[in-house]
DNA sequence: GAGTGGTCTAGACCACCTT
DNA sequence: AGGTGGTCTAGACCACTCA
């Protein structure tokens, strides 16, 4: 279909270069980002546009986005256009403190939406964490974090009554850290982080403005008092791209 | 084309259950492999014989397939077929134990194959890292290692010679961990860790059977002794699905 | 309302794994 | 040698965004 192509090495050359067109278009596309060519925010062109100027069919235009997106270079809002990634924030879970802290501090503007604050059973899953009975109830918050406007993360955020009595009356939008330390005196002692690789499906995707499917990143934290008690238990849903983890630790003292 | 379509709920009804063939093809497996009725490593239909039994184009099968694999739930071997994924091993990057002792602990089957070892010149990037000359030499160590068989992640290991004179005439197939400490008296004092969600690509995808752009989760680790000199710094590349990252601190005595 | 990506179809040929 | 997923084509219609 294309001279250049048939020209081109065979598949016989197995250590030859690659032919698979869809890498070539993804290798054009990251050294125009790499060069700067098309800084942070850029809109990429449309899909039919790319198709008129690269002879390509669409499947394989998309498959070279994929690419990309999957490498963290570039993102796409739904139904608007593909995008160029701004750099992640770093993030170290392991530190108490604020996002408006942190994102503000690397040069980037935070904010924070309350999705939906209620008092609730906490059920089997929660109860394991917080010691406590299935049937006790719980702060549960739900929040949605941006960056520079756009959506990074959607959390949800278990909070103990008894560490934080007429909790939800506060502005939830703010500093959540903030609020325990300086209303209700809360220091935190030790904290337990997992992190996971995840997809972001339905709900969640659809919050962060992502297709359903999308990489994302899962944080769950548990910070705990110098007493032992669970203080605060979260789950951040992320998008992979948007964040780098740091975490900086000296082993304890006693460990074995 | 199908009188069920025809009938379900139309797109205007917008909460309505969703109408994406691919998202009710994955619900369906996701429910199977949750029941157990599709136990770890078991392999899946060929994705014509699920055309075939479903109907759908090849397209919206491996649609279904894709969000799966990004979830987690199945993996492929490339050319050979789609696989349930095996749980993933929890693993402490701050913690300086082996991957053959976690892995093991964990009842699972850990292997490391040497891909590559030599002394080389640092480079600008290590050279920040170690705090050296980019000319002086450094021992490189590439690895594949994988757990019941199935290759989990490649990484490239940096070691300094003047922390371990000689460390290319040992067997680096089995423990650096336990031969720094045994052979050299090399002790740990601090952790630096480093995360983000990022894509296979070319080499690394091959090395581990996995599809150029396939999630996976890159790793940054960085060791350094009482006295701050960094003892080892390696990156590793794992698949996605099969690890899990858990990281349990206590503050600094003195952090601000 | 025009343009965008999202979903879906129905083919084709290929390289590679498996037996 | 036969079967598998990997790549690619060339359409179509849809829901949604944006101006």
């Amino acid at each position: 279909m294309n001279k250049f192509t048939d020209i081109a090495p065979g598949p016989t050359a197995s250590s030859g270069p690659d032919q698979r067109q869809y890498l070539a278009l993804r290798d054009r596309f990251a050294l125009q980002i790499e060069r700067g060519g098309l800084p942070p925010g850029a809109k990429f062109p449309s899909e039919r546009t790319l198709q008129f100027e690269t002879g390509l069919a669409r499947g394989t235009i998309r498959e070279a986005l994929f690419q990309l997106e999957a490498e963290g270079l570039i993102y796409r809002r739904d139904r608007s256009g593909w995008y160029v990634s701004p750099p992640p924030v770093v993030y170290d879970p392991t530190r108490w403190v604020s996002f408006l802290t942190y994102v503000a501090e690397q040069g980037r503007t935070p904010s924070t939406e309350t999705l939906d604050v209620q008092l609730e059973p906490m059920g089997e899953a929660a109860a394991a964490v917080f010691g406590d009975a299935p049937s006790s109830l719980v702060y549960v918050l739900r929040r949605r974090r941006s960056i520079d406007g756009r959506p990074v993360l959607v959390e949800r955020i278990l909070v103990h009554p008894d560490v934080a009595p007429g909790l939800s009356e506060h502005d939830l939008d703010s500093s959540l850290t903030a609020l325990l330390q300086s209303r209700y005196g809360v220091t935190m002692a030790r904290t337990r982080v997992e992190m996971q690789p995840c997809a972001l499906v339905r709900e969640e995707a659809s919050l962060l403005g992502a297709k359903s499917g999308s990489p994302g990143l899962l944080v769950l934290r548990t910070c705990f008092d110098a007493k032992g008690r669970v203080v605060e238990y979260d789950e951040e849903h992320w998008r992979h791209d948007t964040v780098r983890i740091l975490v900086d630790t000296r082993p304890a003292p006693a460990e074995g």
